[in-house]
DNA sequence: TGCTGGCACTCTTTTCTTCTGAGTGCTAAT
DNA sequence: ATTAGCACTCAGAAGAAAAGAGTGCCAGCA
């Protein structure tokens, strides 16, 4: 790929910046008007005709302005384009929203989404892949004769749970024995390892003739799988509507559907992200169909423990690149902060306890 | 309003259910072939003038057949229409779909509502609906000196649980104290009850200094209170952009905003359907200014323990009112009946299990 | 050699006009 | 009461013409 001469570069950009506002083609009066460099349309044109034989630009129709081919866009992002600074109230805002950490991760992330698709205006997604989990801790609290809790702690620090009747009923010292057998057996090892074999072994260990210990396992392999499956969700799907390249109901229609199963996105997007902070797919550059005319921002953030994850946005290839890219990449460090910290935070609960009761606040001296 | 006769109401449905079906005005040339009364376009031309004049019906310019008005349409869903029997297809897929109760109420509610937007074509919406509930039982279970884990048995049968991580170390004994008190004071009482006073005496049991029963105690209200307020969900928003109605983006646009937001729905459409077990709710019968006009169905289910939700669709005004609602009514009932199971299930994870390894399954004998 | 103004040409988009057809309302006859 | 017939209306389709934006190329100028 020859380089380009600086001036080639300068109409380059200013015909993509000028795209992406107007959503139309670009002719050679207005760049020679905006773009900023003194020569006359004419000049304009020609080093246009050659950027368009070089593929960077092409024309709807003979008659009509250039509009950039994917080429184009994808030197614009890699080269040209300049990250703005975040304005003085975007940065605000969000790190006003992702500010109070005392909520969860799930929230956090939904609220993430939500945030990141307001403020481009595009549909945002999230995803947050796990790796494989295992059990560190295994607890079974006895209820009543028929009914008992299983509490899982996971190696990532989540806690999970499932209350169980039984039509049968069980001691509490049944049940303190399954649970010291249960750690024993299901602790430190991935699902695949929790097989027949060793739940057998489990059940001979304590005399379990009931299949108590198959219910133990159940759940803990079920828990298992569950987790290390990527979890991803949409939010403001409607905001394509607003682009133009979506105003045929066809097209937004194929796209909403896509991006509502969230299954597509969890597996594809992932392997994506490899290197840089942030990554840019541009129209065919997507594996899935359904996304080839559209383009994808992803921000990676850090979930804490090793975990990570991404967000970003879904739109038409004529996107607001480094706009986007500015605002995604400072979300995702400012949602790897607010993770970070609710991971390690002390005492959650406080901040709302106080809350209710100002003045008579419990707590430490 | 006027008793209307047997021919009128037979013309009136059959403008409706053809309007329905084509979305287009209806004249009176094919009524006269497909109505089923044997009588010329002429007549059926004057009744329908008579119908207009009614107020049931209205054209949209003077020489276009008829469209049913929002008092015609309440009319066929409140006498004229006749809700059609299921085809067996149709009854088996629900009946499989929302076969499984292993899976939890949330992705259950969920799965039903991905099922009714599927089966109408119309975007789906779920309302969970949750009395204010309280604590059955509470455990604290200890990890390492410096974290804990809560878990909460709700009145409801829902477990919840949390992990904490302190700044300072607690003795495996203080927290079986706390546990106690926790339990003592805690339980069997609603959010409200849980105030500075009742703390500071729990505190004061225990000669807590270091905030703990505090951590405990905004955690039990955070639980209590995100129960209480109605969970909403929204399934297949994308499918209004198959209806003809919503083909201009900015009032698809307008509408699944709305939607997306699932706080609108929480509130609003609980109060709507007092009464009866399936709502139809037409055009400016909607209080959201949004949804004036659309139509929304509701059907009723119950979620075990006197608690009780919504699943139905929105639509245009021209629904297929009497297909969905036969759906709907059927999915409803389905869940009822799930949700039901699932709550009352012994063994869960069983069959999970079975399904790794058939041959050599564990369990009782 | 590189830039510019000028000009003919191309093709889309817009606007205007005309035409067609579905559907009505009315009337007179059965 | 019902029907056939007929004149009338009006939205939408089809077609023709005009407008406009932008190009490519060329000849002249620094």
């Amino acid at each position: 790929m020859a380089k380009l001469s600086e001036r080639k570069k300068k109409i380059l950009a200013a015909v993509i910046e000028e795209y992406i506002a107007s959503a139309e083609p670009v002719g050679s009066k207005l760049l020679a008007e905006k773009a900023g460099l003194h020569v006359s349309s004419a000049t304009i044109r020609s080093e246009l005709s050659e950027l368009t034989a070089l593929g960077y630009l092409e024309q709807p129709h003979t008659s009509a302005g250039r509009v950039p081919t994917v080429l184009g866009y994808r030197l614009y992002v890699n080269e040209l384009m300049q990250r703005p600074d975040l304005s003085r109230e975007d940065a605000d805002r969000i790190n006003r929203s992702l500010g109070d950490p005392a909520q969860g991760q799930e929230r956090m992330l939904d609220h993430a989404g939500r945030l990141a698709a307001d403020m481009t205006d595009y549909p945002a997604l999230t995803v947050c892949s796990q790796p494989p989990d295992t059990v560190r801790r295994l607890d079974l609290i006895y209820v009543d004769a028929n009914t008992f809790i299983i509490v899982l702690l996971l190696g990532s620090g989540t806690v999970q749970n499932k209350l169980v009747h039984l039509p049968f009923s069980v001691e509490e010292a049944q049940l303190r024995k399954l649970g010291t057998v249960a750690n024993a057996n299901f602790c430190g090892v991935t699902e695949a390892e929790i097989d027949a074999e060793r739940i057998r072994a489990a059940e001979r260990a304590i005399d379990d003739r009931m299949g108590l210990t198959a219910v133990v396992a159940g759940f803990v392999i079920e828990i298992l799988s569950r987790c290390h499956c990527a979890r991803a969700a949409v939010s403001g799907g409607a905001k394509l509507l607003r682009q133009p390249e979506f105003q045929d109901p066809a097209k937004a229609h194929s796209l909403m559907d896509y991006l509502s199963d969230a299954g597509n996105l969890s597996g594809l997007s992932f392997t994506d992200a490899a290197g840089q902070d942030i990554r840019v797919l541009i129209g065919p550059e997507n594996i899935a169909k359904e996304l080839r005319d559209s383009s994808v921002i992803l921000a990676k953030y850090d979930a804490g423990d090793g975990m990570q994850g991404l967000i970003g946005v879904v739109g038409p290839t004529r996107m607001d690149y480094s706009r986007v890219a500015a605002k995604l990449s400072y979300i995702a460090a400012g949602l790897s902060r607010a993770l970070a910290d609710s991971a390690g935070t002390a005492l959650p609960g406080f901040g709302k306890l106080m809350l209710t009761d100002p003045d008579k606040k419990p707590g430490r001296p």
